[in-house]
DNA sequence: GTTTACAAAACAGATGATTGTTAAAGTCGC
DNA sequence: GCGACTTTAACAATCATCTGTTTTGTAAAC
């Protein structure tokens, strides 16, 4: 059941013109902009241009396709955040860096992620712990970037990071790209705000 | 349709054993905890103890029934924050004291209140520009507290705004009663966190 | 202070549409 | 001709909603 996400485990490539692609990009889409409950196996079918059935060679549930796309999305979003923090060593610069990339990445580019910050794991129970499981190994590395930050003492930094993640994350309700404000700057702005000295 | 919710403009009330309160109350307790598409008319009605046809004496859609609910959350949201800022002069504790009524009302107090931080308006189209405006009549609020702030020339109050309640409205998500931050040490932090000079 | 009339509220029962899912047959590259 | 993939055509369940009827509280007439 869904084994072969990532082409699999067998030497053999699955067939070239497999829709599996179309349909995880298809699937992140639709739950991004209409949530999980309001998306149907028929929209994502019919969007791809395949019957509803056929989403069932790939995945056994439509639980299982969320996961799946939801897994993919906490794995870009990682793989967009160390990216961006890769060549700065300054703690402030390098939590700059990565609200920008995590605002990026929710805000316009990668609808995989989208979908991390919309969906919420409970209302999925069947996966929920799954989810939830994806999303800490995420929210660990905003804990590294947290507790390298040269803060006074007494500072609550669990505060700052739940502060910083909760404004990052509703972001997507307000935000509307033709808005004046780019991610960087909205990055710039926040990170501003929460530095001690000013 | 639905005009009789405050007794109506005639003489005459309405039945003294009318379920419309637990119809508001269930539904607004259902929407916040499993989400408008999550909730079924049958959840509904079955938690009240009616059948699901006899929900349409009160509202001719599903959606007006969350249009009902989501006005009185905004209502009794602004009425919260309106009380709790009542007697204090300065704008900072100001600031704070709508946080932690906004905090309070999210996260315990008011299941109305949590279904406006919790359904997005454009997920219900009918009824979407109608919800939007009411989540704005409550913003405005904001709107005027943050202008009243002692900021250094420069500040972007915009940003501020959009931080806080980003950060605030995102509480939800990790939010657990049982743990160690109630509402009111965490609007303190929240609000220390932004106070410029600290 | 009964009786009558009225309307709101809830019931009973069913509608067509849509939901996620499945089973069997067919297609095509290897 | 094997296996991965897709089509076809349905399935039972559940969805929001509707029509017609009955109950029930209230106000006016008697």
């Amino acid at each position: 059941m869904m084994a072969s996400v990532l082409t699999g485990s067998h030497r053999r490539a699955a067939h070239a013109d497999s829709r599996l692609p179309q349909i995880l990009d298809t699937a992140a889409h639709l739950f991004c902009t209409q949530g999980y409950q309001g998306t149907t196996v028929r929209d994502i079918a019919s969007a791809v241009g395949i019957l509803p059935g056929s989403l069932y060679c790939h995945f056994s549930t439509k639980d299982d396709l969320l996961a799946a796309v939801y897994v993919r999305g906490v794995d870009q979003i990682c793989a967009a955040v160390e990216a961006a923090i890769a060549g700065i060593a300054e703690p402030w610069p390098r939590l700059e860096a990565a609200c920008v990339a995590h605002l990026e990445a929710i805000l316009r580019d990668d609808d995989y992620a989208r979908v991390v910050v919309r969906v919420r794991p409970t209302d999925v129970p069947a996966v929920a712990q799954r989810l939830i499981d994806d999303r800490n190994r995420y929210e660990a590395r905003w804990l590294a970037l947290i507790k390298a930050l040269p803060l006074p003492a007494g500072t609550d930094r669990k505060a700052l990071r739940l502060m910083l993640l909760g404004a990052l994350n509703w972001a997507p309700n307000w935000y509307r790209a033709d808005g004046a404000a780019s991610p960087r700057t909205l990055a710039r702005h926040f990170i501003a705000m929460l530095k001690p000295h000013e």
